[in-house]
DNA sequence: GTACCGGTCCTTTTT
DNA sequence: GGACCGGTAC
């Protein structure tokens, strides 16, 4: 193959640069040097959280560039995140200053291996034009499948299917290959499913995000020459995340990096929280033995947290078993301990951390002013998030919710971009398929039918399908004119996208004339005008990109498209969306045994699955540079049913000398006492527990140090007191006074009308953010909405 | 073809 | 509690 291209030689200045001694390894701690310098053969960088890992990855690349070792388009140096790739192209452009060119093989797993693949494509039976499904196509096509196998869809959802095959693939196992066990522990069904949802894709010349690794792998595999033309060309590889690495990965990695052995992989074991998605940690426990001399270096100099919230990780992570090991210090100062406290319910806990938030805007407890940017709330499970939302949304407290439904996952964004697709090529069968009938055009599930057969019997496409459908005068009047209407459109689109029209003109064109805005726009759903600010927002997206084909590749990969609005708030998301991220003070609901760890997690993978739910505790604490609270809860509603729950066992683990209990004794009417009481009644064996319990047993124990720092928050919080008594005055004012068709103004939500009253709860039509029901003390007339509420 | 009702199942998520 | 799916009634 020669689409290998050559590349240019260094620049003048990148020259100039090269022979000047390099200036950035001073910066540099003497663990991050010593794995920036050690360029050549393997290298396992172990580093901890908050050690400056990508510095020393980023600076490596650099070295590499700066001493020659290699050009930019011959490092190899994959990420699993867009947003990683992202950070480490800017971070290396900075550090090379403006001479480097951009690096075309740093990217995702995924993004990389779309590139090798659209060059061989045809060495695994497919056209280098082929397109990405996503999960949602894949369960369509799967359901499919299932119908057409006459098997039993209850016993074998395409969900599960699509569990099952993906599992597969991160195993690197094709239809072939799946172990007879493995086999035989689906009935053999799923891999005959498996076999055909291959050989569907073939046909329809796609691929789901697990073939883009798979078939590389093949490839790598079954043709040497041209793996060796890689290996040759990636003369250094870089991995970030390796602990997150899955079989295929791990394979595909090895394959590369088999000649040279240049391959330097960035990991910390102690954090590996993907395993249900199939990351073994197995890979990077393994580094050494699958390298023999491989270089090991520990990055252990945290730059993030105190002492004491690094000493709580640390207690909590020592109880898994294998681990490579590392320890963690710090020059930071001591710091405030960790601090844990326990609730009546979930609804108290959501409470108690809304008064903390905004306590801490104005310095608490002799810590310095914390703002909402600088807060976060990290939670197992995003059930949890609603707690947090309600209340956060009843006392005007802004907040951010991070993960969700991502912008291009929204079933506005995915319809157009179903119609986009159809357009530039009219034979994607399942964008046709999804956008057939939406907006509503008489075309059910029979016309649906008679399409597909239609396209079957003659060997065609949907498209085509339909064309002769609509020919053959098999379907009836109204049915027959939608569909030839939307056929004719289409046509125009598709001559549009051919002919390189504008094409953000043709997109807002492609919505306009096929009835989908009108669709939205008749909509009186409150979710509508939202879907409608997408659809905008969509179409702006596409100024960035040349033509609607360019824009489709990008976004079947891509695309992590928050808007962003203005001012400070606290962030609220998973623990696994944390991963990466730091603040200065961080919120930790919820640690009780069942929720957290996750009971699933605990009866579906044993040991191995608590252990994960340690690295995502350990994960959660090292998130915190300041500030770490954790937090139980007695009692929670789970599915609509209270159920009480005992301190997680990982409370247990935290050592007591870095952490400081803020339950006071009786404050929650003895209901405290009585939940976690009963799990504190035997031998309280650890130094929390025995706090704990002092604290509870103690009648009088207002001279415990917890009771004194709620005091002295109170009396903090005491100073805020006016805002409050403030609003007290506007609840009662409120409360007499609304009425329907008054304008009036919320911290959240805006101007808007009331049109309705229920109750304490009112009814307004928001001018911005639609209609929604307000507690009727959080709402202003309009007129006395100037001297705005301080929240 | 669509609208509604009742049963079922609930982590974590990137590409 | 609620989203989602499938069945049935219009």
């Amino acid at each position: 193959m020669s689409s290998i291209q050559p590349d240019r030689p260094l620049s003048l200045s990148q020259q100039a640069v090269a022979a000047r001694p390099a200036p950035y390894l001073d910066g540099l701690n003497p663990a991050q040097r010593e794995a920036v310098e050690q360029l050549e053969g393997p290298v396992l960088m172990l580093a901890g959280a908050g050690t400056g890992k990508t510095k020393a990855l980023t600076t490596r690349i650099a070295h590499l560039l700066w001493t020659q070792r290699a050009r930019p388009n011959e490092i190899l140096a994959v990420t699993f995140t867009n947003k990683a790739a992202r950070e480490m192209k800017d971070r290396v452009a900075r550090l090379m200053g403006e001479a480097v060119e951009g690096m075309p093989w740093l990217g995702t797993f995924h993004a990389i291996c779309v590139k090798l693949l659209r060059r061989h494509a045809e060495l695994v039976g497919l056209k280098s034009n082929f397109t990405i499904l996503d999960t949602d196509d894949q369960l369509r096509l799967l359901k499919q499948l299932v119908a057409a196998a006459n098997i039993d869809d209850k016993r074998w959802p395409a969900r599960m299917l699509a569990g099952i095959i993906d599992q597969w693939k991160n195993r690197a196992l094709t239809p072939d290959k799946v172990p007879a066990a493995d086999a035989g522990a689906y009935d053999h069904k799923g891999v005959a499913i498996y076999r055909e949802y291959q050989a569907r894709l073939k046909t329809l010349n796609a691929v789901d995000f697990g073939d883009l690794l798979l078939h590389m792998v093949t490839i790598f595999q079954q043709h040497e020459d041209v793996l060796a033309q890689y290996q040759r060309w990636f003369r250094y590889i870089l991995v970030d995340e390796y602990q997150d690495t899955n079989v295929a990965q791990y394979l595909w990695l090895r394959l590369l990096a088999q000649g040279h052995r240049n391959i330097c992989c960035v990991g910390d074991d102690d954090q590996s929280i993907y395993g249900w998605r199939g990351a073994e940690v197995g890979n990077i426990l393994r580094f050494e033995k699958d390298f023999p001399g491989a270089h090991v270096v520990r990055l252990e100099q945290n730059y993030r947290s105190t002492p004491h919230i690094l000493g709580a990780a640390a207690g909590v992570i020592a109880a898994n078993k294998g681990r490579l090991g590392k320890t963690l210090w710090t020059e930071a100062e001591e710091g405030e301990k960790v601090r844990l406290i326990g609730h009546w319910d979930g609804e108290e806990e959501a409470r108690w951390i809304g008064d903390e938030l905004e306590a801490m805007g104005g310095g608490t407890r002799g810590m310095r002013p914390v703002g909402l940017n600088e807060c976060a709330i990290l939670v197992r499970a995003s059930h949890q998030m609603r707690a947090f939302e309600d209340r956060f949304l009843t006392i005007g407290l802004p907040y951010r919710v991070i993960g969700g439904p991502r912008f291009y996952e929204r079933m506005e964004i995915r319809d157009a971009m179903a119609y986009f697709r159809v357009a530039v090529s009219p034979d994607d069968d399942l964008a046709f398929e999804r956008i057939v009938n939406v907006p509503k055009r008489g075309l059910g599930e029979k016309a649906l039918q008679k399409m597909q057969r239609a396209a079957r019997a003659n060997g065609v496409s949907l498209f085509e399908g339909a064309r002769i459908l609509v020919a053959s005068g098999e379907l009836t009047g109204k049915a027959k004119g939608q569909l030839a209407a939307l056929l004719e459109g289409f046509g125009r689109w598709h001559g549009g996208a051919l002919a390189e029209a504008d094409h953000i003109e043709l997109a807002e064109q492609i919505l306009e004339e096929s009835g989908y805005t009108d669709m939205w726009q008749n909509d009186k759903t409150p979710e509508a005008p939202g879907r409608l600010e997408n659809l905008k927002e969509l179409v702006k997206a596409l100024e960035s990109f040349e033509n609607l084909q360019g824009f489709l590749e990008h976004v079947a990969l891509i695309m992590d498209n928050e808007s962003e609005e203005e001012g400070p708030k606290v962030s609220i998301m998973t623990l696994h969306a944390a991963k990466g991220l730091e603040f200065p003070a961080v919120f930790l609901p919820g640690w009780e045994d069942g929720l957290f760890p996750s009971q699933r997690s605990m009866d579906e993978s044993g040991v191995k699955g608590l252990e994960e739910e340690r690295r995502l505790a350990y994960v959660g604490i090292t998130r915190a540079e300041e500030l770490c609270t954790i937090s139980f809860a007695g009692n929670r509603r789970i599915y609509g049913q209270w159920q009480s729950a005992l301190p997680s066992r990982f409370i247990d683990e935290l050592p007591g000398e870095h952490v400081e209990v803020l339950t006071p004794p009786g404050l929650y009417g003895g209901g405290y006492g009585a939940a976690a009481g009963a799990g504190l009644g035997g031998a309280g064996g650890s130094e929390i527990r025995s706090t704990l319990h002092e604290d509870a047993a103690r009648a009088d124990g207002y001279n415990s140090p917890g009771w004194k720092r709620l005091q002295a928050r109170a009396q903090v919080r005491g100073m805020s007191q006016p805002k409050e008594a403030r609003n007290m005055v506007i609840d009662a004012e409120a409360v007499s006074s609304h009425a329907v068709g008054e304008r009036v103004f919320h911290q959240k939500f805006g101007y808007g009308a009331i049109t309705g009253i229920e109750g304490d709860k009112l009814e307004i039509a928001f001018d911005k953010a639609g209609v929604k029901k307000v507690v009727a003390k959080f709402v202003v007339p309009a007129a006395s909405a100037a001297d705005d509420i301080p929240f």
